[in-house]
DNA sequence: AACAACGCCAACCGCAGAATG
DNA sequence: CCATTCTGCGGTTGGCGTTGT
């Protein structure tokens, strides 16, 4: 059996103070990151090592950005999200300044919700079964038919997923997903494939990842 | 004004894989 | 190789603020 990182005597737990935050940041700032485990003893904390990391990474590294998401980096990680799945540090790292923790949260608290909302299933982004994507305009009611045109659908359909075509012009006006990782052969040893299908019945892509 | 319900987000936990001896 | 330790990741929880009744 593995020893835990640490033992929970003596080590502070719960919401960082100010005084700990500054005793982080003072000892990062002269040794650098890494050896976590051994951080919290040297720079006179009572957390565990995880714990400090975890602090760091989330909200005291200089180049964090915190504050609200802005609207093409929402539409970014559904994008990503379509590609890669619940794998938010990968997610995260196509976007500058934004954690992985930060990420998923924002994910399950705010786009969770508004795929949901237009029929989408968040976690196969595909359209629902049984559920309307078009809400009635004159009623609450979820159970509305689904064979109408709906522009608000359509544009969702250009803007998270038709815009993620490398191969057409980006009319939307979303930052370049850069999809270097997508659509190649995999190296010797890598045991990953991304490639791009299209819906015959919709004409809508889908991008896959084969494991 | 008081309480309950809800939503957000920082932090914790357990696990897997990488690194090390 | 194998055992052990360390690091990083994703899922989950708990506290707190906000909104609704």
């Amino acid at each position: 059996m593995r020893n835990p990182c640490c033992d929970n005597k003596g080590t502070n737990k719960g919401a960082w103070s100010k005084e700990e935050d500054q005793k982080l940041m003072d000892y990062i700032r002269v040794h650098g990151e890494g050896c976590w485990r051994s951080i919290p003893k040297a720079a006179g904390l009572l957390r565990c090592g995880k714990s400090c990391r975890l602090r760091w990474i989330n909200y005291l590294r200089p180049d964090v950005k915190r504050g609200n998401f802005k609207e093409d980096e929402a539409d970014l990680i559904i994008r990503l999200h379509a590609l890669l799945g619940n794998r938010w540090s990968l997610i995260a790292g196509r976007l500058p300044g934004r954690t992985d923790n930060e990420v998923k949260n924002y994910w399950n608290s705010h786009l969770r919700k508004k795929l949901k909302s237009m029929g989408i299933d968040p976690d196969n982004h595909r359209v629902m079964q049984n559920v309307s994507l078009y809400p009635s305009r004159s009623s609450n009611s979820a159970a509305v038919s689904s064979d109408a045109g709906n522009d608000d659908f359509d544009h969702y359909w250009q803007l998270h997923y038709a815009g993620s075509r490398s191969s057409e012009a980006n009319s939307s006006g979303l930052p370049d997903l850069n999809l270097d990782l997508t659509i190649r052969i995999p190296r010797p040893g890598e045991n990953e494939l991304l490639m791009e299908s299209v819906d015959v019945n919709t004409a809508k892509p889908t991008l896959l990842l084969f494991r």
